[in-house]
DNA sequence: GTCTGCAAGTTAACAGTGTTAAGTTAGAGT
DNA sequence: ACTCTAACTTAACACTGTTAACTTGCAGAC
């Protein structure tokens, strides 16, 4: 019998080898050597086998987010690991991040928008290490939730233009990244020495 | 007679209206009357007519970053007045915006590459301000290109959470964008009178 | 004036997409 | 043994981009 887990294992397989826009139905239930319409079973229709996968993508996100943070004692440092690996996510796993930020609720009109807003679990964990860092005085920002957000903005600008393939050749892609999440988040941080 | 022009600007008219996902050469052709393969007499395919509403759309975006710019006179005020007039035409023309940005050049394997770096020109202008403001001591940013870049990524990602519907509900717009964008341009201005 | 050639359309068709309706089939429960 | 149901099947609909082959009307040459 054919479990949704398993429907989920080969979308992600043929998302991650042939991207987006080669993930059919027709071609999931055909390496599955079973017909189109058996995948109507098990998921309502193609949005919902992408919002399972996309669901599926953000916890792998935030387990990689937190992971960095928590090797960090002071909230810089806490918020700058998060940064980058929210970044490095992206760039190793281009076709997840994709359907996480690019598939939009206003195409799914039968998925209501409470579905997403999931995805945003990401920016909480940034408002929380932000909101920290103002209570030690090491950060200057008084709006945690709208540094957060703006912060989580700049991130996923930096992974767009890499993964859009908009960055010049002649730049190092190592040092936009660095350069990038460097002025980002320094922008936040409290100049001890004055210059 | 059909003219280039003519299915240019219906299917602009359709791309605002209804959106990329809509856009479809049948539906382009029926609304001008014609058979779908009429277009191709004018148009090699669909990926040949979007590049053309690509470019048409990029100078939108170039003089309207040019006219924002020139109307300030230090380098600062220039790149400030720019980069917001980044975000506010991806605001008002999100349609534009979305196929400038996010249809790639990887599936139109037609076209070569060189015809979507014309859509990168738009950081050049960006790049001379830093340089500028660099020259004049305004800017503490030795490599313009990178930080052109760096800053044209943030404010595409700050373009690209409100139009992609991830940005809370409780947090205005307008507050985010000017939050966003200061402190974009911030981060690169030399601290006149040290904290 | 007829004839040629070309440009700009046409219809028909192919291969692909998501999705629904209706029919089959195998197995568990009573 | 009978019924019910879950899990599939095939056939079909309405779309998509695109190509091949055919028609039509008009300008220029002889």
């Amino acid at each position: 019998m054919l479990l949704r887990e398993t429907i989920l294992e080969k979308s992600r397989e043929i998302l991650i080898k042939e991207g987006f826009g080669q993930l059919s139905m027709r071609k999931i239930a055909s390496s599955l050597n079973v017909s189109a319409t058996a995948l109507y079973g098990h998921f309502k229709g193609k949005d919902d086998l992408l919002v399972a996968l996309i669901e599926e993508s953000v916890e792998m996100l935030l387990s990689e987010l937190t992971h960095a943070a928590e090797r960090e004692t002071d909230a810089i440092s806490r918020l700058k690991q998060a940064a980058l690996a929210y970044v490095q996510f992206g760039l190793e796993h281009p076709q997840e991040y994709e359907i996480m930020f690019v598939v939009r609720s206003e195409e799914m009109p039968r998925y209501p928008k409470e579905k997403f807003r999931k995805v945003r679990t990401a920016y909480t964990m940034l408002a929380e290490t932000i909101k920290e860092g103002h209570l030690t005085g090491l950060i200057e920002e008084p709006k945690p939730e709208l540094a957060a957000y703006s912060i989580w903005a700049q991130l996923h600008g930096v992974v767009s233009v890499i993964l859009n393939q908009r960055l010049d050749v002649k730049i190092s892609r190592e040092e936009f990244v660095e350069h990038s999440v460097d002025h980002i988040i320094d922008g936040f941080v409290v100049r001890r020495q004055p210059v």
